[in-house]
DNA sequence: TTGACCACGTA
DNA sequence: CGTACGTGGTCAAC
């Protein structure tokens, strides 16, 4: 293996350097990099370091020339400085996203993810304390405090703190150790018994934690004007200053407080206190367990306080969660909404979102609206779940009944029931449910769809049992080792939990990568059509884009699901199918 | 200050 | 006795 490393290196003699190595486009190539240092790269056997302030104007030099898949410890870490400069990327491999995908969970520093991937264990990788950050060549634990790799083998933590960037030659070895992880990685996923493509997977998260990265800096467009009026609509005007704020509080309080009987104590109930709720609901012969507003709502119309309650509760909501504090703090001056993404969040690998972003309000979605001169594409993926059971069981029947645009008719007709009945029995199938009115379709649904009803099974088995699952795509999804509670009840109750947990994480998991594979994919097509993604909801895409482009934009959002729904679920006969609209604001779709 | 619980919005 | 997430409230234990 031939190793150079060079420094103070220009952009472009960075791109003849890795030219000569012989990168092209797609090639591997390790990087790292810290902004107002410099970057290390690593490709074919070689190293690279370079002294640069700006190193995402090194990173866009290269990637405009060679568009290489760029192998970085983690997108939020070092796409981050990339993107911040306006910088783009087209593909990557984030270790730590490959690391979630193979070993589950949420934590994927590099010294974890070095450790699990050498079969080290994870307690025994070495920790800095903020002392041993004061004295970093002493918090070596034996051997050559240059050489990233201790001698237990596990990563040096004075390098994995930040050390990796104090010295050229050292950005370059962990640049190097990047690309060795993701070796490694390739080779493990590359070995995974699953049914889909564990690697295409991993490139596809990649893709996703990237696409993180770029949501959470170019965030979502929002009329503020609109957002303002339905604020006041919705809550009421702004509040002036806290007095005024509380004085207006108290007044919404007092709608609901009037209706508490004086016999008890009415100044002393707080209505965010649960307790003094149910005990004022008590003081009028309502004698609730809890007081959630589904419990609330059959006593609407037989007492005013509960009417008074349940409106109070969804303004209350509102001014607290989404209110002009919400808007002041989460809205920039341009516009944009933008919060924090995760590209695999929890225990299935959904994506996640702060701020509010993945749970806003119907009543607020009018403000969230294309900037003049653009449109909203939305596209949402119709009966993704069900689908994904069909795609990811190998069910023939349950695939067949894919090809309807309501897969919920065929099922029903096959079934002998109402539609209605056949969906419900489906969800409660997928979900787990044992109570209600599925019962006899469910009995149905066994013999007309052995297979998907098996694979539900066999995930119920595994997590009953304390197994730990794989989805289609090779995401672990960990058991819970539950705690033993003495009560016998309780432990049988978290064993059939622990069951429905995995039954729903196989289907909700693989429907998760199949929406990022989507995203990802999009987010490619996008970029020619000056189209960008500003939402990613689980099954639901919203791309904006100039007026101009929403044909061709929706033309994309549809080839592209096409396209990974036969990579994804390959020779399984499964149609995806995307509702698509063209809108001006969110809440005009549907 | 932190963690538990409640409550409720989204899929 | 469907699952998942994030947020913000109160309370009890620090």
């Amino acid at each position: 293996m031939v190793t150079t490393t060079t420094t103070a290196l220009r952009p472009d003699e960075v791109r003849e350097g890795l030219e000569r190595a012989g990168v092209g486009r797609g090639d591997l190539v390790g990087l790292v990099l810290r902004h107002g240092v410099g970057l290390g790269l690593a490709a074919r056997g070689h190293r690279w370091s370079v002294a640069a302030p700006r190193p995402a104007e090194v990173v866009a030099a290269v990637e405009d020339a060679l568009r290489p898949r760029w192998v970085w410890w983690s997108a939020h870490e070092t796409a981050a400085t990339v993107v911040a400069a306006g910088g783009r990327v087209a593909t990557c491999w984030d270790v730590a996203a490959a690391h979630r995908l193979l070993a589950g969970g949420s934590t994927a520093d590099p010294a974890q993810v070095w450790a699990a991937l050498h079969r080290l264990d994870p307690g025994s990788v070495p920790r800095t304390g903020q002392l041993d950050l004061l004295a970093p060549v002493a918090a070596g634990s034996g051997g050559d405090p240059e050489v990233p790799v201790d001698e237990a083998g596990h990563l040096r933590a004075e390098w994995a703190a930040g050390g990796w960037a104090r010295t050229p030659d050292r950005m370059a070895a962990w640049a190097d150790l990047v690309l060795r992880a993701h070796a490694l990685q390739d080779a493990a996923l590359a070995g995974l018994e699953v049914g889909g493509d564990p690697v295409a997977t991993a490139r596809s998260e990649s893709a996703a934690e990237l696409l993180c990265v770029e949501l959470g800096r170019s965030g979502l467009p929002l009329d503020r004007a609109v957002a303002e009026s339905l604020l006041t609509a919705l809550v009421g005007p702004r509040p002036t200053d806290p007095a005024h704020e509380a004085a207006l509080r108290r007044a919404r309080d007092q709608l609901v407080l009037r209706h508490v009987p004086s016999t008890s104590d009415h100044d002393q109930t707080d209505l965010r206190n649960p307790a003094d709720v149910r005990a004022a609901l008590a003081g009028v012969g309502i004698d609730l367990p809890d007081t959630r507003s589904w419990r609330l709502e059959p006593w609407r119309g037989q007492h005013p306080l509960v009417d008074a309650l349940i409106t109070w509760r969804k303004a209350d909501r509102l001014v607290t969660t989404y209110g002009y504090a919400w808007l002041d703090s989460q809205v920039g001056p341009d516009g944009r909404l933008r919060g924090r993404w995760s590209g695999s969040d929890g225990a299935a690998g959904r994506m996640s979102a702060g701020a509010g972003l993945h749970n806003l309000p119907a009543e607020l979605r009018p403000a969230v609206a294309a900037e003049p001169g653009h449109v909203l594409v939305r596209a949402d993926l119709g009966q993704i779940e069900p689908r994904v059971l069909a795609a990811v069981s190998g069910d023939p029947a349950l695939a067949a009944a894919t090809a309807d645009d309501d897969l919920y008719l065929p099922v029903a007709h096959r079934l002998g029931v109402q539609r209605a009945v056949a969906k419900i029995a489906v969800l409660a199938a997928m979900y787990g449910q044992t109570s209600g009115t599925a019962g006899q379709a469910l009995a149905g649904l066994e013999s007309a769809y052995p297979v998907a009803m098996g694979y539900l099974g066999a995930a119920y088995d595994a997590g009953r049992a304390g197994r730990h699952v794989r989805t289609h795509g090779g995401r672990l999804v960990r058991m819970p080792v539950l705690t033993t509670a003495g009560d016998e009840h309780a432990a049988r109750a978290a064993v059939n939990g622990r069951g429905r947990y995995a039954r729903n994480a196989v289907v909700q998991g693989a429907a998760a990568e199949l929406f990022k594979a989507w995203a990802v994919t999009v987010r490619a097509g996008a970029a020619p059509l000056g189209a960008t993604v500003v939402m990613c909801l689980h099954d639901e895409l919203l791309v904006h884009c100039p007026v101009g482009r929403a044909d061709q934009v929706s033309d994309l959002l549809d080839d592209a699901l096409q396209a990974v729904g036969s990579r994804w679920a390959a020779g399984r006969g499964v149609r995806f199918v995307a509702d698509i609209s063209v809108v001006d604001r969110w809440s005009d779709a549907k």
